[in-house]
RNA sequence: GCUGCCGUAGCUCAGUCGGUAGAGCAUACCCUUGGUAAGGGUAAGGUCGAUGGUUCGAUUCCAUUCGGCAGCACCA
């Protein structure tokens, strides 16, 4: 007798040993045709799972959001059996699900060519239609590795004998593909259906080890049906128009050219929304009680050979030297180091703790080439950096100050969504175990107490202590990692920072390393791509587009414009002999936020015609009116 | 850094099976003073990423190099 208890709290009872399938034909026809898979006490099995003792179990159909990674897996077995039927000399590695689809990575030496991605594709909407059975078998351990090695599958083979023996090896069987697999499957390959697309080709290591030799991988997306898959190709389309880098030149906010690798020219534009964003981060740092510092760029090796990066970031520094003499100077690739020694200018006492010290920092770090990426990614950035040096007992405190301060300031940008993860010990580090034991529960416990859900993120803590990392998602469901709170007992150590504590004695402040955008270059880079390019009023580089119908009405849209200049708004005249039309039409490409449209009508008045952007609608106001409004939608939130 | 792809006017792109290039938009000038998403005309604009090689001749073929894009690796 075996007693199956479904999710409704019904409890089926079977005179034998029965299969998932089983189980959803004695619930519904309707049902059986929809199985996909089953969970067994909470794990995924495939549906042909023999059970033979009584359990919790639940049918998985497509409705089930982690349906869709069983999709994707097999979706991943297709391509490769479509692979190994196109080009049998290459060899299969691993093709896992990922987030919106799957890939597989193969070997193989000839590269893939897009036109090989059409034959792929269309030989895996074949294998569907073929409807093939998957099946599961378990086999030893050395049975599996000499079978693959007989096929002259070398990587499965390697990727087996690393299993420890004994363990029993699944494989998966469909038609004359057989594949090493932990599951679970779809029972056929035409449950697949054929709303997947393979999408791009790129290299990527074995074992994702640069030290390893370059395999070929082939992305796909994969979904239940053709409008989720439309949908998400639809979403693709949307953020290629957001791209920060076609909206920051179609928007003249800021270039990049060879000469300059790695580094961001900003525009009178980008640079009004630099500017803004930096005034804005400045005040709200005042007012949570922030000094603000700025320290040197050129700092003598000496300093980084303390602080320990010498050792473990110097070929990702720039060094500079003089002509006349011996010099080996970083520009500084943080700040850090620097924040210690103004810290450590005189002599500080418990009295002065927290001390909170932010600089607009300026970094520049020589970041791979492969890495960089618009002004997302760059050698030379900004960032809003401040270190705050504290006691022990106020780490707690400081953390969730911080964590306010920080979602209040995400708030104010237009993010709500905010994750956070928790980065430990990372296996090359500074400072003893019983440091990292200590920063670790430190700061564990103080994201408790800021009410923090925190996912741990094993082993990517910085060098000198654990860190949490705050990422946020923006309009279309992307996630940025922005800010960071990290949790250092090393570097004053390393560097002698120290305070006299009530007692007399010399103490160690704990330095804990902070910043809520990252750089500047990547955050707005974020937030152009956010807003797609149509920034809040505040934001907005240029602010208000003042356009005229007829040159008659040019005297009174300067004087409009000037009237806005001096309440303080980025403002522009456009008094072209251009039509109206025009006018909107290129005002509205360039995403100003308001225009103000001035005739004879207006100018007799003493009125604008308020357009918004994205609305067709306009407001006939007062001039007096629309200076007040704008004002107030200028202002600097906070 | 690695693998693959790409580099033609300010932008988006066409083209040359090897005989030094073309469109639209943008720009300048002229006409038009038009009431809310692109009015008309004319002109100007390119050492075809750079260097070297093959060739009578290279933007085109080859090599090297720089830069970009995608992914991987990296990210104090």
């Amino acid at each position: 007798m075996v007693a199956i208890t479904l999710p409704d709290g019904n409890v089926r009872e079977f005179p034998g040993p029965v299969t998932g399938l089983d189980v959803a034909k004695s619930i519904g026809a309707g049902l059986a045709k929809a199985a996909l898979a089953i969970r067994v006490d909470g794990a995924m099995k495939d549906l042909n799972t023999v059970l033979a003792a009584d359990c919790r179990l639940a049918i998985v159909t497509a409705k089930d959001a982690d349906a869709l990674e069983l999709l994707r897996h097999d979706a991943a077995h297709v391509m490769a059996e479509a692979v190994k039927e196109l080009y049998p000399e290459a060899q299969v590695t691993i093709g896992p699900s990922i987030e919106n689809g799957f890939y597989y990575d193969f070997a193989r030496a000839t590269p893939f060519t897009p036109e090989d991605l059409e034959k792929i594709e269309a030989r895996m909407r074949e294998i569907v239609d073929r409807d093939e059975a998957i099946t599961r078998e378990e086999w030893s351990r050395d049975e599996a590795v000499s079978f693959f090695q007989g096929l002259g599958e070398a990587y499965k083979a390697e990727l087996i004998a690393s299993i420890p023996a004994g363990q029993p090896i699944g494989l998966y069987r469909q038609g004359a593909f057989i594949d090493l697999c932990r599951g679970p499957h779809l029972p056929s390959t035409a449950k697949l259906g054929k709303a997947f697309k393979l999408m791009k080709l790129a290299g990527a290591y074995w074992r994702g080890d640069s030290r390893n030799e370059m395999l070929q991988r082939v992305y796909g997306t994969a979904w239940f049906d053709k409008k989720d898959l439309d949908a998400y190709l639809h979403m693709l389309e949307e953020a290629e128009k957001r791209d920060h880098r076609r909206l920051g030149r179609e928007m003249d906010l800021f270039h990049l050219q060879e000469e300059a690798v790695g580094s961001v020219f900003w525009h009178p534009k980008g640079w009004a929304l630099w500017r803004t964003v930096e005034e804005y981060m400045r005040g709200r740092l005042e007012r949570s009680g922030y000094v603000e510092v700025k320290t040197p760029q050129l700092v003598d090796r000496k300093l980084w050979e303390a602080s320990g990066h010498w050792e473990k970031f110097r070929q990702a520094m720039f060094i500079a030297t003089s002509g006349e003499e011996e010099l080996e100077l970083a520009i500084k690739p943080m700040n850090c180091p620097c924040h210690v020694q103004i810290y450590r200018h005189g002599i500080k006492s418990y009295r002065d703790l927290p001390l909170r010290m932010a600089e607009f920092g300026s970094c520049h770090r020589y970041e791979p080439s492969g890495a960089l990426h618009g002004i997302m990614r760059v050698r030379a950035f900004t960032q809003d950096d401040a270190h705050i040096f504290c006691t022990e007992d106020q780490i707690t405190s400081e953390t969730i100050a911080f964590c306010e301060l920080l979602k209040s300031i995400y708030k104010d940008f237009g993010f709500t969504e905010v994750r956070v993860k928790f980065s430990d010990r990372p296996e090359k580090r500074a400072g003893d175990d019983s440091i990292w034991d200590k920063a670790e529960s430190a700061l564990l416990d103080a994201s408790k107490a800021a009410g923090l859900e925190t996912t741990l993120n094993p082993g990517e803590g910085a060098f000198y202590g654990p860190k949490l990392e705050f990422v946020l998602r923006d309009a279309i469901g992307r996630d940025w990692q922005c800010g960071t709170l990290q949790v250092d007992f090393v570097l004053p150590e390393r560097l002698d920072a120290s305070y006299a504590a009530e007692d007399g004695s010399k103490k160690r402040p704990v330095m804990l390393h902070r910043a809520i955008l990252g750089s500047f270059e990547r955050f707005i880079g974020i937030l152009i791509e956010n807003f797609a390019g149509r920034f809040p009023v505040w934001l907005a580089p240029t602010q208000v587009v003042v356009a005229t119908i007829v040159s008659d009405a040019d005297g009174y849209a300067q004087e409009v414009v000037e009237r806005l200049k001096s309440a303080g708004l980025r403002v522009e005249a456009d008094i072209r002999n251009e039509k109206i039309n025009k006018k909107v039409a290129e005002h509205s490409g360039l995403k100003v936020p308001v225009m103000l449209v001035v005739g004879r009508r207006e100018a007799d008045e003493r009125t604008v015609a308020m357009r918004r952007l994205g609305s067709q609608a306009q407001e006939i106001i007062a001039l007096d009116q629309a200076v007040a409004t704008l004002v107030a939608e200028a202002a600097l939130p906070g």
